[in-house]
DNA sequence: ATGACGATTTACT
DNA sequence: GTAAATCGTCATA
């Protein structure tokens, strides 16, 4: 079992968004059960100049610790009353700046994920790309919340990431803006999005990017 | 102490 | 497309 090392993620944060596409996101759930996710879709966030950004201003709180982390920390946060998300922090000590995780195909562990997956109204349980396909539904999957913030996935027993086998080609991989964001200044147009091209398990695909890939 | 809001998801019209 | 769900976090006082 090989996983990305410290080195691998610390760099800038729009590099490891861009090289983690491919990568595998691995949990071993408290059962004991090994679930894992292709990523396929990530945004950066840039740090004190980004609007968008938890960290914008340096704001150093109890929450945003992590993204001040060395690479190779998660970073959990607890959103609209319900939801968790998930980045991996990017870049040296100090410095916070992190990717989003925005969407896995799931490749390991389907079963468990079906379960942690609410049931839609009707009982029938979720297609496979829509267990993982978003900040909050990979996490849900996943079994990841805020207790497992500020860890070290570098040496993490329950949370890692495996490298890649290849890269993918250039062309396959659709660069567009980040979702969910309208009040960050000229940071809402910047283009920190990157998803793998024609993937079902996307959140939100944008066929004119696609088009132009 | 208080109020506004959120890197979302789901169900419903 | 629109709206509700639901509460921790953060800025202001």
């Amino acid at each position: 079992m090989t996983r990305l090392s410290r080195r691998s993620y610390s760099i800038d944060a729009p590099t490891l968004a861009q090289r983690l596409l491919g990568a595998t996101l691995v949990r071993v759930a408290d059962n004991g059960v090994r679930l894992a996710g292709r990523i396929v879709e990530t945004e950066a966030y840039c740090g004190p100049e980004d609007q968008a950004a938890h960290s914008y201003k340096a704001r150093r709180t109890e929450r945003t610790e992590p993204m001040f982390g060395v690479g190779g920390t998660s970073y959990v946060y607890f959103t609209y009353g319900m939801h968790h998300c998930m980045n991996i922090v990017a870049g040296r000590l100090d410095e916070p700046v992190a990717v989003l995780l925005r969407a896995l195909e799931p490749t390991e562990g389907l079963e468990e994920m079906r379960t942690n997956r609410r049931p839609r109204r009707d009982g029938q349980p979720k297609p496979d790309d829509d267990l993982c396909s978003g900040p909050a539904k990979l996490c849900q999957a996943m079994g990841i919340d805020r207790l497992m913030t500020g860890l070290d996935m570098t040496t993490h027993d329950r949370l890692w990431v495996e490298p890649r086998a290849r890269a993918p080609r250039p062309d396959q991989i659709v660069t567009t803006t980040r979702v969910g964001i309208d009040n960050a200044g000229d940071w809402v147009d910047a283009p920190l999005r990157w998803y793998l091209r024609g993937s079902p398990h996307v959140s939100v695909r944008d066929p004119e990017a696609e088009r132009r890939a």
